[in-house]
DNA sequence: CTGTTAGCGCATTCAG
DNA sequence: CTGAATGCGCTAACAG
């Protein structure tokens, strides 16, 4: 390896000419410039960027804190973090916690120890909160995406989760369906609340009363979306349309339903969230809500450079708009 | 941020000592020992690796290359590299290349720049051949998973395609269909290769020279599956069986074919190759194959830290074997 | 067992 | 416009 002071020697100047031959090529002549990017390239040099960040005590790296990253919707959340990441020279290091607090904490701990400038956050927790910042004036930059803190110091990129499944019933509802049902995520999941507002807020508001909603408690998971496919089945008046508060939980029951011999969506509707690729190959095709997955990412990304460069100082919180896809799997009610 | 000069101050000892506390407790004496880590809490000092690494020129760091980190067989691939890499405190730059050579070798260089001591390549290139590698001794450390080169100076990770297509076409052979189908990967793909082989070593086999294999040719996405439905229902003679070389595209095919009113078993049946976790929720549940995807993104980063440290010269070729997953998607042919 | 010293490779004052 | 000198924070000889 061939370090700057080669260079230099190799081009008969000093140390600082390469350096700045390289990081403001306009404070150097253009003799001078000339003879020192051709002794990098005889010297086939390249720069350890190890020392420069030593130097510039900044890394250009953003842990983002993702709890599975095998999840669909969080991968493509990733895929518009490092788009945008790439444009502007930094990278990204991978942080799969499954929302176990210690890894968090561990990764937190690694911008304290500067190996990296920030933290893109996306569950609901600040990956600080744990540990004691010292006399420290400035919190670390992070910003909470998709999963949100309700109050939080961070910047905040979000979908209106709310709207989102206002839309969603009421496109249900348009339908004929009177009782609905819903399969929930995590009850600590902030998202489990804004969706489930945003069905009740429907049923509320609609003239006749006679709307009801039956919860069912999911995880996430597929699984999940089967085995309650038995607790449906066993309710004492099934609902007509269930909504999913994701698409794994929609293929799951829906799967489930089906080996009961119960017809999709002629005994039951369903509906999922998200848009995942293979929504639209479930059969019925999948009733679902689009997320703009890779804006999200890349708007994380954004304000958290932002944060990062101090160019920004306010505290974001930018919300998207999702939209409704209508497909097979929730049909209309005749009277 | 306080240093290792405000600690050893603080403590009443040189910077050397408070390094040894850190990294060989066990050359410290008892009472120096506490009283460092007593300064080390007080001032709540985290060391700057940046600084370390300079100092021992590495950053126990590697970068994971993959085409598509949507696609679910990728990400359980890296879970199991993070999986690994975390019980040994390395971290994983994430690094999408959707198979662009160029930013294929960004991040290549980034190895040379020392931001990182390998990589991990799951698409079948040598992230290092377009680089000039002047007077360098050693090659940079890599491994090349899943997806893998013929011939390389690389360690190797990956399953036996051949074997698991051979596993998979004897179990559509035993359940009486003649006429097969292949949805293919892309051509450039040696996936693509390996597991055609597979399902032409058992037509070879075969006693009865009356089958036939007709191929369709996709690209991995469930969208191709889509499409080759028109091409598979337009067939003179259809094939009563068509193997997909991923899940994805069987389920575009599926679907495909459904909405011509072609019955799924009954009038032809698929099979799909991964085993992702919606395979299972399939209508009909699918036929595949499954791969150890954990274990090779474990087993990948196990190599890669060998190669780093030294510890392994050889350059092992890792091949997992995987499992046959009979579902309802394949049924059988009376006569 | 402990302290002194010398860099790792680079960016950046400050003079010239 | 250029060079000499300094130090980022840490580890690793080397002496003691």
């Amino acid at each position: 390896m061939s370090s700057i002071k080669d260079v230099a020697r190799h081009a008969g100047v000093s140390v600082a000419t390469v350096s700045r031959t390289i990081n403001s090529p306009n404070k150097v002549s253009e003799d001078t410039r000339k003879s020192v990017e051709k002794a990098i390239l005889e010297l086939n040099f390249t720069p350890n960027s190890t020392a420069r960040d030593l130097r510039t005590s900044q890394t250009r790296r953003v842990i983002v804190l993702v709890p599975n990253i095998s999840n669909p919707f969080f991968s493509n959340v990733i895929k518009g973090i490092q788009n945008y990441a790439n444009t502007c020279g930094y990278s990204v290091l991978l942080g799969e916690t499954h929302n176990q607090i210690k890894l968090e904490r561990d990764y937190a701990n690694m911008v304290l120890r500067r190996q990296a400038d920030g933290i893109i956050q996306l569950s609901a927790r600040n990956p600080f909160s744990e540990i004691k910042l010292q006399n420290e004036k400035a919190p670390p930059p992070w910003v909470n995406a998709c999963e949100c803190l309700g109050e939080t110091s961070s910047p905040i990129v979000k979908i209106d989760n709310y709207q989102a499944m206002k839309d969603l019933t009421e496109h249900i509802l348009e339908k004929g369906h009177k009782r609905l049902g819903v399969v929930l995520g995590p009850q600590e999941s902030p998202l489990t609340q804004e969706r489930l507002e945003g069905i009740l807020s429907c049923l509320d508001d609609s003239p006749e009363q006679s709307h009801s909603l039956i919860q069912y408690q999911g995880d996430f998971s597929s699984h999940s979306g089967a085995l309650i496919s038995h607790e449906v089945a066993s309710s004492p008046k099934r609902p007509t349309a269930i909504i999913c508060m994701n698409d794994e939980m929609a293929f799951g029951l829906i799967h489930g339903l089906k080996q009961k011999n119960i017809k999709i969506p002629h005994d039951i509707s369903v509906a999922g969230f998200d848009d995942i690729e293979l929504a639209q190959y479930c059969d019925p095709p999948l009733t679902t809500i689009q997320q703009p997955s890779i804006d999200l990412g890349r708007t994380a990304m954004k304000i958290l450079t932002q944060q990062i460069e101090r160019t920004d100082q306010h505290n974001t919180i930018a919300t998207f708009s999702t939209q409704l896809i209508p497909r097979e799997s929730i049909r209309q009610i005749e009277n």
